[in-house]
RNA sequence: GGCCUCGUGGUGGAAUUGGUAGACACAGCAGACUUAAAAUCUGCGGCCUGUUAUGGGCGUGACGGUUCGAGUCCGUCCGAGGCCA
């Protein structure tokens, strides 16, 4: 008996999988329901990781199923391939980026067509291609004409390592998301999509993507953060030039009688006159720029304030006066810049109040809590009733916003706002590596978009990267061009677009590699919207939210008829490992160490132990990474597709362990030995018939139950369950043993139902089986077997039998039976009699097909 | 700090969604085959008890509650993770 070998078999059915073309999605006349399964396409970081494997295993699992069902399934694949990691390496490597990005792209598509993905490979694209990005160029100049861009002057987040700006979702922890470094403030003219815009539209659609998990549906939720408050003036004691009055944004009004005093943002426009001639103040602002304005930045770092000596009247009390104080956790990105501080129900004005020595009056106090109620150093942001308010007096704070908001919209003093956290989309980035932004400035024009037939606006190849910043700027000749409108000497912008742009349309390029357009409409229509997306969570709040705005922007220029790209999402888990380091608490790589029986020693020096560290996400810089082709080379790609699909639910982590891939291989040989050797003993025709012998109907029903079960668990994509009804599947053929010709065709044709169920995880494997079993031609084009649920109904069923809720016995009963015959059963079982002792039954609880319980 | 998710054997995890807890796998132990090992096959396996059996008690982070019945629903707490602060 010969084992299986993958590296023997697995290029030979990818071959005969190509040129059959089994993956080519088909047109739309083709009769079939459409199914569109994607993952989210990868960097070409040069290798593929387990991440990727996992990732596109699971992907593939659903679109060979749903192509085994009849769909006609669309499953491309391509490549997110501008970014900075491509500058980096020319910079290091003194390759250039287009060189290295191509030889990248060339090595991954060879290691994802090793997994015998069924993929469309007809399909490929490359952002950085111009075929692909002369769309993105159009689609801008779209998007100018339909108001969807704006250019403005704005503070940004400034990544001072990467030389180029950020956007607020790009700002983790105050450092750059891929850098790390911290961020600083800068002012510069920068593109922005005007995402805010659709900020309601957005956040009112989130509740119908029902097949989104609710996780990222809550996260964009927040990210969003609409809020509802008062807009209104503050009167200035007196006006400051022409500024007579501060414009407050709150969301809580009826705090109004605990104000305590107003605050600026160090960028309000107030601030900025007062600092003309002050030289304190424009050190205070220089100051509050050096410390940054991300959001946690503030919340963790110190309250800093500065007294204007100014005063504005309080809007419910022209002879209460309120001191003015520039603050810089007050964000001039949000709502008007400036606000009221109520120190009693906010712990940051709390906080300032007290380093400042500022009143604080509460106003709001806990239902039980007397008119005594005062706030020391926590401030009260709990539910209760108003007091010491004229007015307002035990009204709920709802109650109080919506009287003074109603108040003051009806004598015209303020109005109601709603305001959202999300800011617009900055896309300029100071860049060598992206999509050209296709506009000229011109010195009498202005800013003049570049005319559509120019497009693409192609990056030149001849660039250095010898200086820091962006080498477009440096480029002697690239930037000088003429005017598309007066013709006279200009200049091209040299920012190019931030590549979360790339990735926000590729969806919708998929369904049609169009040459005049981004998008075939009618292809569009067919294919849209993804019927499975399949990618990381970390992408739940960047590039969601940014292909939703996207798609709404392309529906808007006529490039798509969806509003919502993806149908159904599903975020997987990642891929862990255990750490290991030496005693130096350097990282060692896995190969590189032996496991001992009670630790790890180094492979290649047993007396230098290892000391085992957490398991944690495989990463290069831990080193506690498996190289996939390493695996496939020894495995095979059905055995790593196996392990990354068993046991652990697709959307946790996953924990690489070298047992949990070794229990893999084993299983493929043992599926490859019960086939071949059962199969060859099997010279007769498969039997599909229900068979009349109780052994091969036993057999038959176990079949069919799998085949239900899988089906399910496929259509779920809880691909852990649908492996443990494979193995307990092939644990009963193994076992069994055919007395008749009856029962050796229903064997034969469980063994091909066996095959197909795993070869959605399996393909290649399954092919294989699948020749030597005779099945008909490709498994990977049969159609997806049905299972017989009528079989499935057994005439006689097991009823646990509880007394007083704990299981005492057991009963069998035909499957029909009603309550009354159930009852005369259980108090014929022995068991039962025995546990009543002569004790009466007060209540009998009959769950047909369920459960009996017994109360006495 | 707020919101959300999750806590089940030595391990990863099942559990028809309120109805026999621990499927399936990994690791382990015992046996068969073998000169031996590997591979393979068979069996055992939550904990305690001991009248060795189709027995009893306990058992899904902790404590309460609802229910004939709770891993599942509710409340409080503890712990882990995530998002927003």
């Amino acid at each position: 008996m010969s084992r299986y070998n993958p590296s023997e078999t697995e290029p030979g059915w990818q071959a005969r999988w190509e040129d059959a073309h089994c993956f080519t999605a088909l047109d739309a006349d083709c009769g079939k329901p459409k199914y569109y399964v994607l993952e989210m396409f990868p960097y070409p970081s040069g290798r593929v990781h387990m991440g990727h494997v996992r990732n596109y295993s699971m992907g593939d699992v659903v679109a060979r199923f749903k192509k085994s069902q009849g769909f006609n399934v669309l499953h491309p694949m391509g490549w997110d391939a501008f970014g900075m990691p491509a500058e980096n390496a020319a910079i290091e490597k003194k390759t250039h980026p287009a060189r290295w990005t191509h030889e990248n792209i060339d090595a991954m598509r060879g290691q994802l067509k090793r997994l015998g993905l069924s993929i469309d490979w007809s399909r490929e694209l490359a952002t950085c291609d111009p075929s692909y990005y002369v769309h993105e160029q159009a689609m801008f100049l779209d998007f100018l004409d339909a108001g969807l861009v704006d250019r403005r002057e704005s503070i940004v987040n400034w990544d001072p390592v990467d030389q180029t700006v950020l956007a607020n979702e790009q700002v983790i922890d105050g450092k750059g998301w891929r850098s790390g470094a911290p961020v600083e403030q800068r002012q510069l003219t920068q593109w922005f999509l005007k995402i805010s815009d659709h900020a309601e539209e957005l956040l009112d659609a989130l509740p119908d993507l029902e097949r989104w998990p609710e996780k990222v549906r809550l996260m964009q939720t927040n990210w969003i953060g609409r809020s509802q408050g008062l807009q209104c003036r503050f009167e200035l004691q007196q006006a400051v030039g022409a500024i007579d009055a501060l414009e407050v944004y709150t969301t809580r009004p009826d705090t109004f009688y605990g104000a305590s005093f107003c605050a600026i943002s160090p960028d309000h426009p107030l601030a900025i006159q007062l600092a003309e001639d002050n030289q304190a103040l424009q050190e205070f602002r220089a100051e509050c720029a050096r410390r940054g304005t991300s959001e946690s930045d503030i919340e963790a770092g110190e309250k800093l304030g500065f007294d204007t000596g100014l005063k504005v009247r309080h809007p419910l009390d022209d002879d209460w006066l309120l001191p003015v104080y520039v603050a810089n956790f007050v964000l001039m990105g949000y709502g008007t810049g400036a606000i009221f501080a109520c120190p009693a129900h906010d712990q940051r004005d709390l906080d300032f109040a007290r380093k400042y020595d500022l009143p604080v009056r509460a106003v709001v106090r806990p239902k039980d809590a007397g008119d005594d109620f005062t706030v020391d150093k926590e401030a009260y942001t709990g539910e209760g009733v108003l007091f010491n308010s004229p007015g307002l007096d035990g009204l709920t704070p709802e109650a109080a916003q919506e009287k003074l908001i109603a108040d003051f919209a009806a004598d015209g003093r303020g109005e109601k706002r709603i305001n959202y956290r999300l800011r617009d989309w900055g896309i300029s980035r100071q860049r060598y590596w992206g999509c050209p932004i296709p506009i000229v400035h011109c010195p009498d024009c202005g800013t003049v978009p570049v005319a559509r037939e120019a497009l693409p606006v192609e990056l030149p190849e001849d660039i250095s990267f010898d200086k820091p910043g962006n080498p477009l700027d440096h480029h002697p000749s690239w930037k000088h061009t003429s005017c598309p409108s007066c013709g006279g000497e200009a200049v091209r912008e040299t920012d190019t677009f931030d590549t979360f742009i790339d990735s926000s349309w590729y969806y919708a390029r998929f369904t049609e590699l169009a040459d005049n357009a981004p998008t075939d409409l009618a292809a569009a229509d067919y294919w849209l919207p993804v019927d499975q997306y399949i990618g990381g969570i970390e992408h739940a709040i960047l590039h969601l939210l940014y292909a939703r705005f996207y798609a709404r922007a392309m529906e808007k220029t006529g490039h798509l008829s969806v509003k919502e790209p993806f149908d159904g999402l599903f975020t997987q888990g990642m891929v862990c490992h255990e750490t290991y380091s030496d005693k130096d608490g350097k990282w060692v790589a896995p190969e590189d160490i032996t496991r001992t029986e009670d630790g790890a020693v180094l492979a290649n020096d047993p007396s230098q132990t290892i000391s085992i560290g957490g398991v944690e996400k495989m990463s290069k810089s831990k080193k506690n990474v498996v190289d996939p082709d390493d695996i496939i080379a020894q495995y095979g790609a059905d055995t790593a597709r196996w392990f990354m699909l068993s046991d652990s639910p697709p959307e946790r982590d996953v924990q690489w362990t070298q047992d949990g891939i070794e229990g893999a291989w084993r299983f493929v040989q043992r599926l490859w030995r019960i086939i071949s050797e059962t199969g060859s003993q099997l010279d007769l025709p498969a039997s599909a018939d229900r068979p009349a012998g109780d052994d091969a109907m036993a057999l038959y029903r176990v079949t069919h139950k799998a085949i239900q079960d899988v089906t399910q668990d496929l259509e779920g994509l809880a691909f852990n369950r649908g492996v443990a009804r494979i193995y307990e599947l092939t644990n009963h053929i193994g076992g069994f043993k055919p007395a008749d010709d009856e029962a050796r065709a229903v064997l034969k044709q469980s063994l091909l139902h066996l095959v197909h169920l795993f070869s959605p995880m399996m393909p290649h494997l399954a092919e294989s089986c699948w020749a030597l079993l005779g099945g008909e031609g490709l498994v990977a084009q049969a159609a997806w077997p049905q299972a017989d649920s009528d079989a499935l109904v057994e005439d006689e069923i097991t009823l646990p039998v509880q007394i007083n809720g704990k299981r005492r016995a057991e009963i069998s009963v035909p499957r029909d039976a009603d309550k009354g015959m159930i009852e005369k059963v259980v108090m014929a079982e022995p068991q039962v009699e025995k546990f009543l002792d002569g004790q009466t039954v007060k209540k009998c609880i009959i769950v047909p097909g369920r459960i009996v319980n017994l109360v006495i």
